[in-house]
DNA sequence: TGTACATCAGTGAACGCGCGTTCACTGATGTAC
DNA sequence: TGTACATCAGTGAACGCGCGTTCACTGATGTAC
């Protein structure tokens, strides 16, 4: 195997760990968590397969730790979006529109995150948080007056699956004509919490004087 | 081996294909797809393996015929409780609950259908005609002036996804505080297909004087 | 400045496993004569 | 009614594959003296 690999120096194998990552995340993304094993991505990295161990007890570990990330940058970007938006429906919205767009740019690594026997056991912390941003929002939108949500929690909740339904099936059906994501996605969040705003209204909550 | 099983009688050959798929659907309800092999199969049904090649070419071959049958019994719960209903509300809440009792009854047959690598290909008829169904349903309710909806089938397409992000999720994360099925189901049919007539309306549609 | 050596990064061969698939086969059973 | 035989239902051994994992190892590199 002279596969353009250089070992790395000493002290720095640990350089390998984040090369492991790198070799399984590529995999995932494109072939999605069936196709990491020890060996495809001792493969990819351009190492012998036992080279793995020392970094990683298993394959679970991999997978686990991957699993994680897209948990921690799913959050990172639903939050980002929430943040950076003004007023509570602006909120809402972004933040769906920041869940919908990483499932749709990246859907296997969606998967990853949702799918994979490795994630059922134990929820995330940053997954909850994210959660917990999406139920605020909606709780915010009733303190507005702009949301008829009597159950913010199972609202959310129902914003979730709904999302979580169409960035599940759209990839896996590519024959369904599908109606657009973000009309799509819009008709979600409007119908499920119970917002009486004009859909087209401005960010910024402007008003024609 | 001497499993009990008794060899079938001459020109009864063709009875050992039903005991295959009994097998792999058994499989499948208990522990999901990929506990199918050629040989789980064959030692569930008490055979060798090759034997199985009489009656189907491959593995693909028994879970394809398993997600037919998935699909046409899905179909047909649905169905059945449409026409059973009376009323465009309540066929399109009948429709929407039988599909998710299938889903929650057996969620791995459920995931089966939608899940597995075989069904992604091709689209089953029986599904599309549920599917159809659930978009009359919504359109009906229009036509009765009881529904909002500006766009049956995308509201449609909604709903399901929405059943099915529940259906996917609910079995696979254990530890999350769901709330109750029925409930969701019935938030997720009255807000997604715009329905505006109260929600605890007899079936029969019939008043206090 | 030179050299011995400990340590570090990673290797290569081998193991047993379950898998799909092939092949030549066996033994029971119904049927033609 | 008896028997030879074709057919049918299914077997058992074997193949090569990729897998996870183990083990003893190698060879480069930094460091102590």
């Amino acid at each position: 195997m002279s596969s353009g690999r250089t070992r790395n120096r000493r002290g720095e194998g640990a350089r390998l760990r984040d090369e492991i990552l790198d070799a399984a995340r590529t995999l995932i993304e494109d072939s999605g968590e069936q196709a990491v094993s020890l060996r495809s991505v001792a493969r990819q990295v351009g190492i012998a397969a036992p080279s793995i161990y020392a970094h990683f007890p298993d394959r679970e570990a991999i997978v686990s730790a991957l699993v994680d990330e897209a948990f921690d940058e799913l959050s990172a970007a639903v939050t980002a979006a929430a943040d950076a938006a003004t007023g509570p429906v602006a909120k809402l919205r972004a933040a769906c529109t920041a869940y919908m767009e990483f499932a749709m740019r990246r859907p296997n690594r969606y998967q990853l995150a949702f799918a994979s026997r490795e994630s059922n056991a134990i929820p995330r912390d940053s997954a909850t948080r994210a959660f917990t941003l999406l139920v605020n929002a909606v709780a915010a939108c009733v303190e507005a007056d702009v949301s008829t949500s009597v159950d913010p929690f199972a609202d959310a909740t129902a914003i979730w699956v709904a999302m979580h339904g169409y960035a599940v099936l759209r990839p896996s059906r590519p024959a369904f004509p599908w109606p657009d994501s973000d009309a799509t996605l819009e008709r979600i969040v409007t119908a499920l919490a119970g917002l009486h705003v004009p859909p087209a209204q401005l960010p910024s909550d402007q008003r024609t004087p």
